[in-house]
DNA sequence: TTGAAAGCGCTACCAG
DNA sequence: CTGGTAGCGCTTTCAA
């Protein structure tokens, strides 16, 4: 591996010349300079990042640990972060979790051990206090996204869940529902929480009861669901809409009816939260409040960046994104 | 920074000793290896990868370079390749190239400074040789992963393109379909040229005749492509169906029939390569050459690791993935 | 404007 | 079984 000595022997002047040149630093001829130049050419010579992230306390990379990345929504997100992390020239590792406790925390031991300037994540779930935690004992700057972790306190790029679960509620309930269920994550996850919340009050404030029985907790994978839909329709009276905790909940639900026969949204209006890319073609579209998934990204890594170059205020910072109500072909007027 | 000479000094024992018992490696007394362990909980001790690397030569990262991360076929290789990765205890640095030849250049030049072991990466067009080259001067192992470049010689992993189209012409001839048009990549990307070269032997083998009019070359950006439909439709005789040369064409071409109040597969049938996922969602459901996404990434990690490790023979290898034809709603008998 | 020495955190190598 | 020394490739500090 050809290093700054070899160009220093071959340029005739020594390392910490040919160092200047590359960082620019000190005052160096214009003629040793082009020679340096000239001689780095001709070697193919790359600096060695990590010789240099060694003695700079500096790697200029920034981790992304996302829970899903087949899910269009961090897709999107990763996306937004990519581009962000470029413009400010840091490199990106991504990770993720698969919404394991267990790999997140094996993650964040490699993010530790890379020393990786900074982390943008998304907590797995409020048990990820215990590796939140690590990344502040050990210094290193992270913004949480998408997912609040209670008891911590750190830079936050959020959803607005409550006033999304409102306003899909409140569609629901315009078009004459009153049964309406919430199949959501488990509730050890903020959003799920939040987006219960929403529906909660949005139910009050439209002067329908709250019932416990309309509630279904599961995973965010979809062969939990399964018992969900079998309780679903024992019911009485039965729903005739659903909350769907997130996009691939409200694609499992849809699946799962269809295999039953149950046509959406003709026997049951469903709406969720984000969507699942294609808009002109899933069929039907998801009646939806979608966030604003790149912007997600981009702004948390600006907001990182921003940490970990010092130029944010002390205080951590909590920026909620706002959703936007999408009106898809989901939902309908409920069957007499 | 909690390094290992503060573990050493605290356990009153070498720093020779400590990295002996953070690598397992020499004998060491249970004794001491037990304080040693006990000082590294106490202290929150994480080794640091770079020094490590430094004087190792070796990162255990590897890239994966993709020139759309927003594609599910991508997206889903990217997973198959980041299990894979983690797997073999590698991690993944995700770099996106958007098919931009600037970009990648700039990619490759971090991946070359941040010494990762390996590259595992879809070429933007022939024009990434040059890459390539780069890769190969600097003794980087690479797979190349979806695309060939002609004139590079290297481990691959690809696609059956042109047993793909075959099957897709097959398909549509057998519906009886005869004036059949190609909206594929530029012909500088060798999935792009392959699908077309399957397209026409398949037209000959069917006895029917190559027109130079019906094969049109648009990047594979949606923009792209308005002008193509245009001369689509002025075409005596029109064509009654088109093979799309990836899964983002496809999409683009049915959005832009809707547009014009062209039905598909009534008055234009649609063939293309891999899905767009959502399987039971999508209507039409694309009729697809179906490739193994996830295969591909996890393949192609896999014979990273082992040209890395000195594991693989030293011939290139070139492993060709078959693709399985899906029949979906998009295409149908030609009206009429 | 340029150079020499020291050290970032770690492990290979050789001694004991 | 344990420790000392040297060096991975680079930059900072001080000196010329």
């Amino acid at each position: 591996m050809v290093t700054i000595y070899d160009i220093a022997k071959q340029a005739n002047v020594s390392a910490m010349t040919v160092s200047r040149v590359i960082n620019n630093t000190g005052r160096i001829s214009d003629k040793t300079r082009a020679k340096v130049r000239h001689v780095m050419e001709e070697m193919n010579y790359v600096p060695n990042a990590m010789a240099r992230s060694l003695v700079l306390q500096k790697t200029n990379i920034v981790s992304l640990l996302v829970t899903d990345i087949t899910n269009p929504f961090y897709t999107t997100l990763a996306r937004g972060a990519e581009d962000a992390a470029r413009a400010h020239g840091y490199k990106l590792l991504l990770g993720n979790s698969d919404e394991d406790l267990v790999k997140e925390k094996e993650y964040i031991e490699t993010i530790l051990s890379t020393r990786v300037d900074g982390v943008l994540l998304t907590p797995a779930s409020d048990n990820s206090k215990e590796q939140l935690e690590a990344l502040m004992r050990h210094g290193t700057p992270f913004v949480a996204i998408d997912r609040d972790v209670p008891g911590i306190t750190c830079d936050a790029v959020v959803g607005d869940s409550v006033g999304g679960a409102r306003k899909l509620i409140d569609h629901l309930v315009e078009l004459g529902h009153r049964v309406i269920a919430l199949v959501g994550g488990t509730f050890d996850v903020s959003t799920a929480r939040e987006r219960h919340d929403g529906y909660r009050e949005a139910l009050e404030a439209n002067g329908l009861p709250y019932d416990e029985q309309l509630v279904f907790q599961t995973g965010y994978r979809l062969q939990d669901m399964e018992q969900a839909v079998e309780r679903l329709f024992a019911l009485n009276p039965a729903p005739t809409a659903i909350l769907a905790g997130n996009n691939l909940l409200a694609l499992g639900l849809l699946q799962s009816f269809r295999r039953r026969g149950i046509e959406t949204p003709g026997q049951m209006s469903i709406v969720t939260f984000d969507s699942l890319g294609y808009r002109d073609l899933i069929d039907p579209l998801f009646t939806t409040a979608e966030q604003p998934a790149y912007r997600f990204g981009e702004l948390g890594i600006t907001m990182l960046i921003e940490r970990i170059e010092g130029r944010a205020e002390v205080q951590p910072r909590r920026k909620v994104l706002l959703n936007e109500l999408i009106i898809g072909s989901s939902t309908g007027e409920p069957q007499p």
